[in-house]
DNA sequence: ACGATTATTGCGTTCTT
DNA sequence: AAGAAAACAATAATCGT
């Protein structure tokens, strides 16, 4: 993807370009997001042949995938008055030739909140194209009608991040969506049952990397939080249990081995959970451990 | 077969040490 | 600050129509 490569000043190993970001692949240190030159924005059609398109990247985060055509505004002074009404009908027709049918209004105002979402919750923009391609596949499907558009968004977003075990809360989600919970969460069970979905229970050790930075405890803590985790796992004790709190309280067990001063209270908010949730699966580790 | 009611279980509140 | 217990809400199961 990128000619360029220099070598990573922690490791040593090279610098690779993935997406938008540079990043070490000895190490995985981000180096600068977008701003080197990587030379002309092409991309390669395919990897064999030497030829080269020019032009946007194709998307699926717009509803007609990037492809589109406008009419620009800037006429020069020699262009007579009867041609410049006829720009402007041209570009009327134009645009509705591009959005014409109900299901393309809809995607392109959810595309578009996909994409506000996606970047205020600074996710990856894989997860932006393939909300989009899954918001697509459940308008094919007939899962719109009757639900909001802006829950259907949310819901792709949400379902993305379960598939590419991406911890997210439903709720961290609620909060930035122009939809109630509610909406997202019965967008979410409609896309889950009609599409049947790749998405297991999420395995609380997902979310441990984030929360222990949060509170910032040294990684060895974080690792032994994960083998709480694991040891409740295989006793069978996060039957149905929200993993966002047992994972907070296995950081909370394995802060205090360390000596570590952090409250119940402090975890509780860090997971979005009650106090009292956290104090359940502690004392649940402690019978375990 | 479907809908309503009941039962189980995790969750949050409040009280207590 | 942490633990204990009674009440709450949601989901799963059972029963009745």
């Amino acid at each position: 993807m990128n000619a360029s490569i220099t070598i990573c000043s922690e490791c040593g190993g090279d610098i690779v370009a993935s997406d938008s970001e540079l990043v070490c692949d000895g190490c995985g240190l981000v180096v600068r997001e977008t701003e080197i030159d990587r030379g002309p924005q092409w991309r390669s059609v395919d990897e064999e042949s030497d030829r080269r398109h020019t032009g946007a990247p194709l998307t699926e985060s717009r509803h007609d995938k990037g492809l589109s055509t406008e009419i620009g505004y800037e006429n020069g002074s020699e262009v007579s008055d009867e041609r410049q009404r006829q720009f402007v009908r041209l570009r009327r027709h134009h645009h509705n030739a591009r959005i014409s049918t109900k299901a393309d209004r809809n995607r392109l105002y959810a595309y578009t909140e996909i994409r506000r979402l996606v970047s205020t919750l600074s996710l990856p923009v894989s997860v932006r194209e393939q909300s989009c391609s899954l918001f697509a596949t459940a308008q094919k499907n007939d899962l719109l009608c009757g639900r909001s558009l802006e829950g259907f968004a949310a819901a792709t977003v949400y379902a993305v991040c379960r598939i590419q075990s991406i911890a997210r809360t439903m709720d961290e989600i609620a909060e930035d969506a122009r939809a109630r919970r509610a909406e997202l969460k019965t967008a979410y069970d409609a896309l889950n049952t009609e599409l049947d979905l790749p998405t297991g229970p999420i395995d609380p050790s997902e979310y441990l990397p984030r929360y222990a930075s949060e509170i910032d405890v040294p990684t060895d803590v974080e690792r032994r939080a994960g083998e709480y985790v694991e040891r409740l796992a295989e006793s069978g004790r996060i039957g149905g249990k929200n993993p966002s709190g047992v994972a907070a309280a296995c950081l909370y067990v394995a802060a205090l081995d360390d000596g570590i001063s952090v409250t119940q209270q402090q975890v509780a908010d860090l997971a979005d959970v009650s106090r009292m949730t956290i104090s359940s699966t502690v004392s649940d580790i402690k019978v375990v451990r």
